[in-house]
This record gives C-alpha cells, sequence and structure tokens, in this order.
DNA sequence: CGTGTCTTTGAGTATCTTCAAAATTAGTGG
DNA sequence: CCACTAATTTTGAAGATACTCAAAGACACG
C-alpha cells in the first residue's frame, strides 16, 4: 500500500511526447485524493516538489531501477501500472506490489534497492531524489511522522500479503487480491466495483504465488459463479463483493 | 528483523521471580551488540528508557498482545523467543515474525496492532509506552532517522520472506529459515553453526507456510544428508552452510 | 484480415497435505 | 534417580490442490 498523493495532472508531465491510450489507463487527476504523506504539505510545498521531479517514460515490461541498484532516487507512477518484485537465479519471482497512479515506488532508506521495479502496462513515473525527501524531512515539521506513519502502514499490509501467501488457497488469493484493489480504489475515490486491471495474468500469477494457469482458471470459476465479470481492456466488475469476502476471509 | 537493542541484563530485569533454565535460554549480556538505533543512544539516555520500562512475564504459549489490540506499548524481549503472528477464523496462521533477545516487538504507528504477539517459549519481555518512543524521537537527533532505516530494513526483509512463502520449495524455505537465523546470530556476534531453535515444529511450520509433518521430513532429509544435526534441546548445528545456501537460492 | 501474444481449457503429474500410528522427548511424582 | 504419563516429533500411506505440458481459443495490432 503506497502513499496516496495528490497526482500530476498529465498537462503538468507531457514534456516528453507521451501517447497513453486514454480511455483504458485512469490517471489521477483530482488534486487531493486520501493523501496520507502529500496531503500535509501545502500547495506551496508540493509546487516545491514538482518542480524538484524529472518525468520518465517507460514501455510495458521495461526496469525502472533494479535490486541492488544504489537508491538515489524514489518515484511516483503518474500513469499506468508498474510493479515491484524480487527474483531467484532461475527466474521464479514475486511481485511484492503493483502500484497504481498517485502511489510511491522504491521509497527506502537504505543505501540500495532491495527489489527491481518495472512497468506492468506502458506508464509514466515522476523522479525525486532522495536528497529532496530529506530536505522536506528536515524542513517540514510532520513529515518525518507522515514516513514513519507510511512505512508503518506498509508493513502491516505486508502482513496481510504473508497470510495470503503462506496460508490461503488459489480462489481466497484472488478474492483477497480483488478486494484489496477495491479498496484502494475507495480511498481514491473510485468506483470500488469497476476495477481497473491492465497487467498480464503473468503478473497477477507472480504476486499470488500461483501460475498463470490458475489465475485463469480461478477467474473462469469466479465467472461461471456469477461473483465477477470481465471485460475486454482490462476491467473487471465485482457482482458479488459480499460473496468474495466470504471467500477472501476463508469461511 | 528487528532492531538490536542493547540489552538489560538479567540482573536488572528480575524484580520478578523469574527462574528461566539458564544453559538452554541464552540472554543478551553483551551491551553494544550491534545496534541499530539503541546503539545511537548515549549509556545515560538507556537507562532513561530502562527506568521508562516495565518487565513482562510470559509462559510459553501466552498472549502479550493481540491483533487489534491498541498499540500503547512496544516490547523488547529480554529472554526466550517471542513470536508474531496474523490467523484466519479458521484457525490457519503465519507467524510473521521470531523475536529473539534484544529485539523489538509490535513497532507500529498505526493505532492498533495488526499482529498478535505471543511468547514462543517461556519468555520475559521489557515494556514501553509508544509516549516514551514519542519523547525520544522529539528529543534525540537522529533517533527518527534511525527508526525510518529500522522500519525500511524489515520492508525489505519482509519482501524475502515473500519471495520465500510465494515461490520456494519446502527444502528451500527451511534452508532459508536457517541461513537467516544464522545471520541474525552473527549480527549479535552469536555462533553461526550452533543455533537455538527452542520453538515447536508446528510454529517453524506456520512461518516458514507448510505443516509440521513436512518441516519435520525436511529436517529429517537435511540430517541424513549431513546438512545439520540436532540436539537434544532445541539447539542444532549448521554443518555445511555453504550447501543450505546452493539449496535457499535454488540452484 | 492475418499474425503474434495472451488467455483459456484439458489431461496427467508432483509436491505438499491429511490422517494415522510409532518413536522420541520432556515433565512429574514417587 | 527412575518410572510413568503427556506432549512432541518422526515416519508412513493415501489423497488433494496446484503445477506442468500441451493445444485451442480470443484478443490486439498492424
Amino acid at each position: 500500500m503506497a502513499i496516496q498523493l495528490a497526482s500530476v495532472s498529465p498537462s503538468e508531465i507531457d514534456p516528453l511526447p507521451v501517447s497513453l491510450p486514454q480511455r483504458s489507463m485512469p490517471q489521477r487527476t483530482d488534486a487531493e485524493a486520501g493523501c496520507a504523506l502529500y496531503g500535509s504539505l501545502g500547495l506551496e510545498d508540493r509546487r516545491r516538489l514538482q518542480s524538484h521531479s524529472a518525468p520518465v517514460e517507460r514501455r510495458a515490461g521495461t526496469l525502472v531501477f533494479e535490486e541492488g541498484d544504489d537508491a538515489a532516487h524514489i518515484y511516483i507512477v503518474a500513469a499506468g501500472v508498474v510493479q515491484e518484485y524480487k527474483m531467484m537465479p532461475d527466474g521464479r519471482r514475486i511481485i511484492t506490489a503493483f502500484h497504481y497512479p498517485g502511489e510511491l515506488v522504491g521509497l527506502t532508506f537504505g543505501a540500495r534497492h532491495s527489489c527491481s521495479a518495472e512497468a506492468a502496462t506502458h506508464a509514466v513515473l515522476r523522479r525525486f531524489s532522495r536528497q529532496t525527501l530529506s530536505d522536506f524531512n528536515d524542513r517540514l515539521p510532520g513529515f518525518g511522522q507522515g514516513l514513519l506513519s507510511h512505512l508503518s502502514d506498509e508493513l502491516s499490509a505486508v502482513q496481510g500479503r504473508q497470510l495470503l501467501l503462506g496460508r490461503k488457497t488459489a480462489v481466497e488469493r484472488v478474492a483477497s487480491f480483488l478486494l484489496e484493489l477495491a479498496e484502494r480504489a475507495a480511498r481514491n475515490g473510485d468506483s470500488t466495483t469497476y476495477l481497473w486491471l491492465p497487467m498480464r495474468r503473468e503478473a497477477i500469477a507472480d504476486h499470488l504465488g500461483l501460475t498463470l494457469e490458475t489465475v485463469s482458471r480461478v477467474f473462469s470459476r469466479l465467472r461461471r459463479e456469477h461473483l465477477i465479470s470481465t471485460e475486454r481492456n482490462g476491467w473487471i466488475e465485482l457482482l458479488d463483493p459480499e460473496a468474495l469476502s466470504e471467500i477472501a476471509e476463508g469461511d
């Protein structure tokens, strides 16, 4: 769960020749969407942070940073979806998080990134130096507290993921995943029943510790049982969140 | 991975009538054991923190705090092992961490605990109020930074656990677990080949997302292949850390 | 409209789990 | 200190869930 940030409007990030499919790729344009850290900053501070950032564009599947890289920068997703992952020598991997527009990527206080990050779809990010973050931390009262509670929230979210990966069945994992996305959408003021899932089945599988075939089978089953319905462009509708919730908790 | 703290000596915590089996239960007595947060505090500050703490004793299997409890206190393990866990309604659970003497338990900046914690063995802890932590945070320069990098380290450790729970086989999980304990022992200046594993097979299983039978079978296999040898009181010897490491990484 | 990519579905298999019993260990009282 | 009981660990056999391999179907793009 990343910090929700008031997001840059598309006009502010298009010095790059970006041509993103607009209908299928929502961008954060609402100024104050439920924003734990950034929200405590004034408009002025935000402008300044904005001015300290550089836009970065990535095609689907290309790296933003790699595990072990010097953690000199952190990023905010402006458009598209970015995934952070860890990989084993033989190629097995786990996607530790999907980051939607407005969310932070690569926040760490260590010397090096502990995960790799790549674009799950064509994506645009904004890049800040760690120094900028430090400056804000030093100058703005409450900023450090915001960081602490953000990291604290992330830790508690990851504990839920441990339960998911270590103990839940395939259906339970998928149901939990859908509901988590719905909760995040709710915090952004987006629809909680129509979800945007632009990532491939393989990415979802790598996020849930399953294979893409199993994920596909579970989706089919949920469709058959009228709990969800899937549409073409990676959009999915939750037809019965109640039932999904019961499945997710294992009742 | 909890903060390593210069630990309280047994004499400082025995206002309670504690009778712990001394030989089988190591306690931290070295004053400065590789200590990320506490280490930056002077002896004086440490004394003060100490004086703000209350001793808490728990028999094996009893609660320290429960998920959802008001997070008014944090704890440091003085003796024994404490486990943090999350549970599903039907009893399935994952142990998110084992905490050895000198390590922090229950650190959060949210209002409520996101995990439960119980003694894995007979254990002694020291309890601090969140307020004390806040005071230190406000007054001691560098303390907040220490907290940030501690949480950051924990997050990166948990990412490794996601890979373990989501993608590793049973042997790989057990080998990874043993090596992680060895690393932690190294940071404490303890032996990296003789490890103290006082928790039950069931607890290890709940930590690794396996069943106790599978854990037992893997131990038997590692014993048969002369990679480890187990002794009576929960002590285990790593006979071939190299080989274990290769298994853990999946080569 | 065709080609390449991604998703879905099927059949067989493997790893881990479940159920069950034996063996070992730990704890208790005589 | 030893014997007895309870608890834990080990081992075995059968079974289930998810995986692997494979092919067909759907979708996106030029």
